[in-house]
DNA sequence: AAAATCAC
């Protein structure tokens, strides 16, 4: 009697853990149960296996039912020679035929995470007999891919030519039939280039009007496209219906304590559909939000306050006196699909809705915000955008600026930090595009110049635990380190075991924690008792008990178990983009060699920006920093936005 | 190279 051969679609099913309750360990038992291929799934069978009493057999025999798409796709997959472990998440997009689907047109592959075109190829040769490059679902692909590579930038659209280059170089003969079957498809929007300014001296003498410029025609991706169009319908539509709320005279009764351009804000958003409020750090932007809760609450307008990030939220709260919540929870976020509660069909019922951290808005989100607001609402987006961009796609705050579609306030007098310090020069240097050289003899801010990321990272843990506090007589406790990165000596890992063996040597007992230690939570748990904690919120842990920890957050004290435990990490030292929207007396900020390449002028803004009365800069990355500084951007995003709405607005 | 949000 020979044993049956296993089948090896079944075994990379099982292997990749696709089965859905069962463990890796259970699952290498199964050959000895007798279950080789998919024939052999019984529930008496699964019986045989250890640990396995006739309740999880059944469960395991209908979740092994269940399971049927992915385990198509599986087979499609290792009849190609790649990875099963694709096969959970083509499943998830593509549905309960995703087989079907991918047999019909094997480069529907290439929308799922870390699938490269190459991987698509091969799928494409065990499926199709004859597959060739110059296939238009091949095409099609390409087009729409190059985009979503272009999204992880931040841009929401792409120059027609560039995506041509892109075929070009798979290999695709006709790029122009590609870009057509991608817009059939519907995947893909193209957009006409602009008309020309009419210029007036040309048209005496020109015969002609002149003709759009071929190279400013654009692709998108359909749903990026279309955010930004209905986002500047929306905002034209707002300013269209907003009514004035109160008499300019109103803003006279809360108006104490504010200066003129904090007051010329408050008029602004009683009387504009869509306004802005924009400064640095420190100019007294939320004291002006404040101003205009409590205006709108004494006059009983409904106001409803939000933010992009849990903690900007919770700030704002703190600020204003008034709930304040994410604007996924504001819009009633329906999960990972997305899809928003709150719509059209059932719009908002604020009157006023003010978003704080409006930089951090990206275009899918501030589009469905804008939609969910019914025709009169009063929309205020505050925020600063020196500071770094959203995560998503677009350019929402910088596009509304420089579209001058709708009314702006910007705030530059500095109230926090001392005006004429050197940190708030160097910032607003930094701010316009400059890097002058630091001069700072009361070593307000202070430049350590090292020579790779190692000295760096030594540099920084001499300042913190030894000159900051003798020199300028700065707790360390109150001193915060800023790096562009997680990895590398430089970057948060590497310093946090450093700064832990200094400043609060332990075993670590509960989670690789002890009584001491600083942390920073990596995620949202706001339903905690008392108050919760928000990503990016940075504590102290005051006490450790069975499977728990006492953290306290700067709003409070907060009792840490569970799942929540995995959301924190050590804080001496967190990345600029965690940093962003808390502010410490002491800022070291690092800027190691090989952060160079994602160097730009709002990551050192951001940066240098977190520091109250103390700026210690470690700098090792050379010519990087000036340059970075200089640019803009070292990669503007590209967006539609600000030209849609400057033609909405005419 | 880094990154926020949401829900069951």
């Amino acid at each position: 009697m020979s044993a049956p051969s296993p089948d090896p679609v079944f075994a990379a099913f099982c292997a990749a853990g696709l089965w859905p309750g069962l463990g890796k360990r259970t699952a290498a038992e199964l050959p000895a149960a007798g279950i080789t291929s998919p024939d052999d799934v019984t529930a008496a069978r699964l019986l045989k296996l250890p640990r396995v009493g006739k309740q999880r057999a059944e469960r395991l025999f209908s979740s092994f039912l269940s399971a049927a798409p992915t385990y198509d796709v599986v087979a499609l997959l290792v009849g190609a020679g790649l990875e099963a472990r694709l096969a959970a998440s083509a499943a998830d997009s593509l549905g309960a035929d995703a087989a079907r689907r991918l047999r019909d047109d094997p480069w529907a592959l290439l929308g799922l995470t870390g699938v490269t075109l190459a991987d698509a190829d091969r799928l494409a040769i065990a499926v199709l007999p004859g597959a060739d490059r110059q296939d238009s679902r091949r095409g099609r692909a390409i087009v729409a891919l190059t985009l979503r590579t272009a999204t992880r930038d931040g841009h929401t659209v792409l120059p027609a030519d560039l995506v041509v280059a892109a075929l070009r170089a798979e290999g695709v003969a006709d790029p122009v039939a590609a870009i057509v079957a991608a817009v059939e498809s519907g995947e893909v929007l193209d957009h006409e280039p602009p008309e020309p300014e009419f210029a007036e001296d040309d048209a005496a003498d020109a015969d002609e009007l002149p003709e759009p410029d071929p190279a400013l025609r654009t692709l998108s991706l359909a749903r990026y496209g279309m955010a930004e169009e209905a986002l500047a319908e929306n905002v034209a539509r707002l300013a269209a219906t907003s009514e004035r709320i109160a008499d300019p005279a109103a803003v006279r009764s809360v108006a104490k304590g504010l200066d003129e351009a904090q007051k010329a804000a408050v008029a602004q958003v009683l009387g504009a559909g869509v306004s802005l409020l924009t400064g640095g750090p420190g100019t007294g932007k939320s004291r002006t939000v404040a101003a205009i809760v409590q205006l709108l609450r004494t006059k009983g307008t409904e106001v409803a306050l939000a933010a992009p990030t849990g903690r900007a939220a919770k700030r704002l709260e703190e600020l204003t006196d008034h709930p304040a919540v994410t604007v996924h929870r504001l819009l009633g976020a329906q999960g990972t699909s997305g899809g928003f509660a709150r719509n059209e069909e059932w719009p908002l019922d604020a009157d006023v809705v003010v978003v704080d951290e409006a930089s951090m808005l990206d275009v899918e989100l501030a589009a469905a915000l804008l939609e969910a607001c019914p025709d009169g609402t009063h929309l205020l987006l505050v925020g600063d955008p020196a500071q770094l961009p959203s995560i998503g796609p677009g350019h929402v705050l910088g596009d509304l600026i420089d579209s001058k579609a709708v009314p702006v306030t910007e705030l530059t007098t500095l109230y926090r930090q001392a005006e004429g310090g050197a940190i708030a020069r160097l910032a607003n240097a930094v701010r316009a595009g400059e890097l002058p050289p630091v001069d700072s003899p009361d070593r307000e801010v202070v430049v350590v110049p090292a020579t790779g990321s190692a000295e760096a990272a030594r540099r920084v843990v001499q300042l913190v635990t030894d000159s900051i506090p003798r020199a300028l007589r700065i707790d360390p406790a109150t001193v915060q380190v800023v790096t562009p990165v997680h990895r590398g000596p430089a970057g948060t890992i590497e310093l946090n075991k450093a700064l832990k063996a200094q400043l609060n040597p332990g075993e670590g007992t509960v989670w690789g924690f002890d009584v001491g230690d600083r942390v920073v939570a990596t995620a949202n748990h706001l339903d905690l008792e008392p108050i919760g904690f928000a990503n990016g919120e940075v504590g102290v842990v005051t006490g450790t008990g069975d499977g728990a920890l006492t953290v306290d957050f700067s709003s409070g004290p907060v009792t840490v178990t569970g799942t929540a435990l995995s959301d924190l990490r050590h804080g001496w030292a967190i990345t600029v983009h965690r940093a962003q929207g808390s502010e410490w007396p002491g800022v070291v900020v690092v800027l190691p060699p090989e952060a160079g390449g994602m160097l730009s002028r709002p990551l050192v803004y951001t940066a240098l920006t977190r520091a109250q009365r103390h700026l210690s800069i470690v700098h090792a990355s050379g010519a990087a920093l000036a340059r970075a500084v200089r640019e803009v951007d070292v990669r503007p995003r590209r967006t539609r936005l600000a030209r849609l709405l400057a033609e909405n607005a005419d």
